[in-house]
DNA sequence: CCAGCCTCTGGATTTTATTCCTGTATTCGA
DNA sequence: TCGAATACAGGAATAAAATCCAGAGGCTGG
């Protein structure tokens, strides 16, 4: 649905983001500057006043500004669908065993990454070193397999049992299941019900972060 | 950015999937019927003519349309985030394991359902019957755990070595890895590389679906 | 201090979208 | 087969949004 507050909010939010005050919005849209005036919105009687699509059109033209982020601006914040971080970071498992790919934070890094929409329920998403690795051959089976979309949030809180990807110091990068983590200790799990937990000393370990979603 | 044409299209295709003409859109909105006529398009002297923010707003409330699914109805191809399904129907996988709430061919039926927002960028959830599954207590381990999310989609073509939901002529609700389906025969995987695979009769599964994305 | 610029109000005017109307063609059900 | 409803074109009238036009107030640099 679309109200007339949120409709008119969106342009002045616009505005604000863009750095322009109502009236300079209009005018670098070519529109005639009180087009936007709050003086506008309404008339004398109190019955709503609406601005016109080819006024909105003009408007994002102007500050190239896509009609979903232009609505997305305004959207109530159960909607708002945190279209700044829809697009991740994307790269390769294998060429993420190369280090350069990441910051001492385990935050991507350098121009190696490609893109891919995400939207996801869980906020953790929103954290703003969020990536996807998309994974290749066998490395990180049997939690992962080939083609597997592991989608990972350094900045998410990590508890027991959740899945995490750690880089060592060596330069490996692992797929685990973490059981434990003591200042000195990680205790890790492989996946495999079988296997026994896999104990690595926490001095080891350059970074680990949380795994919150996985295509497959 | 907004063109007209593209207005005018998300005007058309939206009635077209509501099964009305233009002029029953209006009509249903409350408008005169001859609004969205095609000769009100343009002017005589071939000028566009936009349609008023004020009438899309009676057509969203009259047709339970968002904006934002009113605009991705005529987004060019490339920018097509499916955001129609954005929110994916959401259940608790222990409500879910009553048959009530799917059609026979495991999308989901009735009220039940709770809704979650969700874009991936694998276009199989666009898949109308995606829906979502919480997973609640250890029903599905070891593939998957309490608190996680699976996201499920009933229309995507299934492989061997897929993740998969499965609903069997008894009611159960079995989350497996596919190993091979056969006109007779179903085997399936629990996840536990040493357990052996679990062969089940075809006839006695009610319907299986892949699962595409899972949070956790 | 003051000129120049910007922002905003509120009114008059112009432009434009909607409504109202007439007329034609088509579909649908009795 | 024949009304009744619907869909649509096109024109006139109406309603509403954008412009145009003062005028007030704030800010800034000279």
């Amino acid at each position: 649905m679309l109200s007339h507050q949120r409709l008119w909010s969106a342009i002045d939010l616009l505005a604000q983001r863009r750095g322009l005050s109502a009236s300079g919005l209009a005018r670098k849209a070519g529109l005639d500057p009180t087009t936007f005036n709050r003086s506008k919105r309404q008339a004398l009687d109190g019955r709503q006043r609406w601005p016109s699509t080819e006024s909105i059109s003009k408007v994002l033209t102007a500050t190239e500004t896509s009609i979903e982020e232009f609505f997305d601006i305004a959207a109530p914040p159960q909607d708002r669908v945190a279209l700044s971080r829809c697009r991740l970071p994307l790269l390769g498992s294998r060429e993420a065993r190369d280090p350069r790919h990441f910051t001492a934070a385990g935050q991507p890094a350098g121009n190696g990454w490609d893109e891919v929409p995400f939207i996801a329920p869980d906020p953790t998403v929103r954290d703003e070193g969020a990536f996807a690795l998309a994974v290749d051959g066998h490395s990180m089976q049997p939690l992962y397999n080939d083609g597997d979309v592991v989608v990972v949030a350094p900045g998410a809180q990590i508890r027991r049992g959740d899945r995490i990807l750690l880089r060592t110091r060596k330069g490996e990068l692992l797929a685990r299941v973490l059981i434990r983590h003591t200042a000195r200790l990680i205790e890790l799990h492989g996946g495999n019900p079988e296997a026994p937990d896999e104990p690595i000393d926490a001095g080891e370990v350059e970074w680990l972060a949380r795994i919150v979603w996985v295509s497959q």
